[in-house]
DNA sequence: AAAAGAAGTGTATCGAGTACACCTATGCCT
DNA sequence: AGGCATAGGTGTACTCGATACACTTCTTTT
């Protein structure tokens, strides 16, 4: 019964990555600058076309490498953009994915190429389309996802402070959070553990540098931040 | 430039939804026995493809209405699916979509005359093409849900008993609660209020009908069970 | 009038979350 | 060399929500 699907029509699908990264103490969101049309010269998120030979899943994982050089990274969907109009050239679907990077792993040289750039997430410009949808659904994501994950594995360096594991979750929450409670939960995190390591580029007195420990976290995933 | 458009492939996209009900102590699902193909004669969900001049959202409405007669009914998308080969036939993209509703409300000649009925959610038949994991998503989004607002409000009947919530509460999250405190906590929620009605079908003492005010609600929406 | 069956009700305990202030170690400046 | 500036590091007490737990009440049926 081949009219089953033919009498319906097709459409174009998209995929739309919000791209979150953490830096200086402040969340930042990775930013396309338009050099084509529709729309030349505002600001999207990055985004492209999915093709027949590929799932939704894979062309995000695409677009992803094809921006930033990153591959393997986790990324989720969250949500569908259907409006009729929400594209003013053409009725295109779109996928939205997000993702959390290190900012300092990915192909620098990559994202200026594509006029691409992090922005904080507390000064976006205005986006074209329904992309500030996006962002903040993706933004809610996020929040409900650092507050049963430790996203910190994503998106800190290998080794990092407590003071900076902590600024990561203010930002992440936007609000001020008590240091001796802070440490007090971490304390009780297994995964997180302590090196010998000294950083000495943000005080004088120097602090310990900690690690995530992902398999030790696999065999008790207890998390709460 | 046109070109950025039509450079691309088009694709059908579909949605599906899963509509969940409660009634006599336990969840259901709304399924569909295929008398089309493909697989004729299997269980799926209820779908439709998206059309041309309604947005995605609006076609999940569409279908809903067609399946239960119901308008209005607040759905939510729980994900997308995209692989390549998920529907044998063509290439098709969904869009799954929940929804809990008042298992009496909905229209039963309408659901009949589709091939549809209510199954309980722990005895479900091997449903087609990926419909099993949309299922899946969708009792965690359902659960998740239902921990953070009064689906209640949905699922049962306008007047119910506490045991008649409690059930409900119990089988969404599969666990046995303890009475006295689960009516603890009812009893802070002041948008769940005690009529003086009294319903006598469920025991020989009778028990007091509640009723959610929406009202109530939205001015104060502090809920947790 | 006794039995059966669901409705309804209160208290004590435990643990998690939160509020809160001072000492320490080191580099830098004078 | 000594003092000051700066971020790092540490412990306790209180409050509130979550949980465990058992008996009485009301009405119908026999």
């Amino acid at each position: 019964m081949a009219t089953y699907y033919s009498i319906n029509p097709k459409f174009y699908v998209s995929v739309d990555c919000i791209i979150f990264g953490f830096d200086k103490g402040s969340l930042k969101l990775l930013l396309l600058k338009r050099n084509f049309e529709p729309q030349k010269g505002s600001w999207s998120l990055m985004g492209g076309f999915v093709q027949e030979d590929e799932s939704v899943d894979e062309a995000a994982q695409r677009v992803l490498k094809e921006l930033t050089g990153l591959e393997n990274v986790y990324m989720e969907q969250v949500g569908t953009y259907g409006d009729v109009h929400r594209d003013p050239g053409e009725r295109v679907i779109s996928v939205a994915y997000s993702a959390l990077i290190n900012i300092n792993e990915y192909d620098r040289e990559l994202v200026d190429c594509h006029n691409a750039s992090w922005t904080a997430l507390d000064n976006l410009p205005p986006l074209v389309f329904d992309h500030q949808q996006m962002v903040e659904q993706a933004l809610a994501w996020f929040r409900r996802k650092a507050s049963s994950e430790p996203v910190g594995f994503e998106l800190l360096p290998e080794l990092f402070t407590l003071t900076q594991l902590q600024n990561l979750y203010e930002a992440v929450y936007g609000k001020r959070m008590d240091k001796r409670n802070f440490r007090k939960q971490v304390a009780m995190m297994d995964f997180i553990e302590k090196t010998d390591l000294i950083d000495k580029t943000g005080s004088k007195r120097g602090a310990a540098l900690y690690r995530f420990n992902e398999n030790t976290y696999r065999m008790a995933p207890k998390f709460k931040l």
